[in-house]
DNA sequence: GTCGACTGAAGTGTATACAATTTTGCTTTT
DNA sequence: AAAAGCAAAATTGTATACACTTCAGTCGAC
């Protein structure tokens, strides 16, 4: 079937609703979506259904499509899942890790702190995401990473939300940890790190909830 | 948007797939598809697709759909994932079970029995991988069951290629003693019995593997 | 003045038409 | 006889047309 003319709507629709250009609730109406992509509903239709797959939108019937707007409740899901896998994805790691892999996520984290630094707050909720995803890359196992990254990405409408500097910083040092743990073959202190660490996340996305701005977004469109 | 007509379709195929009616590898013409559903192929390919999200299908550009055929090591990749997602979850059910949880796991487990006696081949599949849902939805997790039935679905077509009625009353016997560690509120037991439960029915799908069976199907179609 | 029904506009759901690609079978050549 | 090339048929990809639902605004009744 047909990949690349939809998979470039769905990547620029993608883009908009994460860095809030497109606001939560806001309504995607079809048709103006293929004027401006300069191609038919039929394709424009095709995307819409990828990204409420993706959860970045949902659909009503015969009513249209919506971005998103994503519950804390949710979210909080999302993380319990996150700690149940991960902490045993670390201890698996830990177990049967090479130096290659270790300065594969070195480089990784290396990459973050450039995002981080730069200010690119869009590049380095990715990459904070991506370094767990390449964990599960670098054990070989491709259903791991897949799962794992349509987790992370579930929620990173509201990572991107609430997400401070502060926080991104304190995250890239967490991974440090976390690497250094895994070097060592201490097994229990880098699953013990990683669970902390995932509940840092989750507890610095609850703190500060603007849940008004989403309501107020909504009413406006 | 739209939901009943293409769930409609989507329901059919899977069930031919799962009951192997339509062998891996065989092509799905859109039109054919559509004539048999008395819909137009805008319909169907919106099932098709979404039987591709599942994995129950592959969409190659420009040639068209294919019951997927899942390799062994995809599912071997399934179940790792599923034994570090279910430990955790089950150590986690066990730290708040109710009365009310073991007893609507009892109920299931009668279910299970009752469709292994019969010979309900399809009923049992299900059912089995259904225990492992019901868990979650139990724990009110929507997220985690999702996740869930989505790895437990993907490997649904290798799970009913290789298991037999013997190994399917194993599991049920398993689940029972699963259930028994959780009301005993023996989170370690439970945990453990968990995860040798899933190394059995992986090890039953591995041990007698008819891959030639595959390719030949594969070749005639 | 407010609430409710009606009417037209806008938008979604499905079918069909057309374009582009792949497949197939025949012909031709070596 | 086997392989390569070509043309027709079949199939997928995209656009458009039409039916049906929802939404907005107005008019009328109370």
């Amino acid at each position: 079937m047909e990949t690349s003319t939809t998979y470039h709507i769905v990547e620029s629709l993608t883009r908009a609703i994460v860095e809030h250009r497109l606001l939560p609730g806001s309504k995607l109406a079809e048709q103006k979506l293929a004027d401006h992509f300069g191609v038919s509903r039929t394709l424009v239709r095709q995307a819409l259904f990828q990204l409420s797959q993706n959860r970045l939108i949902r659909l009503e019937p015969a009513r249209g499509a919506f971005v998103a707007a994503p519950s804390v409740e949710e979210a909080q899901q999302v993380f319990a899942v996150r700690r149940m896998l991960e902490a045993e994805m670390t201890r698996a790691f830990a177990k049967q890790v090479t130096p290659e892999q270790i300065t594969a996520l070195r480089d990784h984290i290396k990459q973050e702190r450039e995002a981080v630094t730069q200010g690119d707050i869009t590049g380095r909720t990715e990459l904070l995401g991506d370094f767990h995803v390449r964990m599960a890359e670098l054990m070989h196992n491709d259903v791991l990473a897949q799962v794992l990254g349509e987790l992370i990405s579930r929620c990173a409408l509201i990572t991107l939300m609430y997400q401070s500097r502060n926080e991104a910083e304190h995250s890239t040092d967490e991974h440090v940890t976390i690497v250094a743990a895994l070097e060592a073959k201490d097994s229990d202190l880098a699953v013990r790190l990683m669970h902390e660490h995932l509940l840092h996340v989750e507890a610095s996305l609850t703190f500060d909830r603007k849940v008004p701005t989403q309501d107020v977004a909504m009413a406006l469109s």
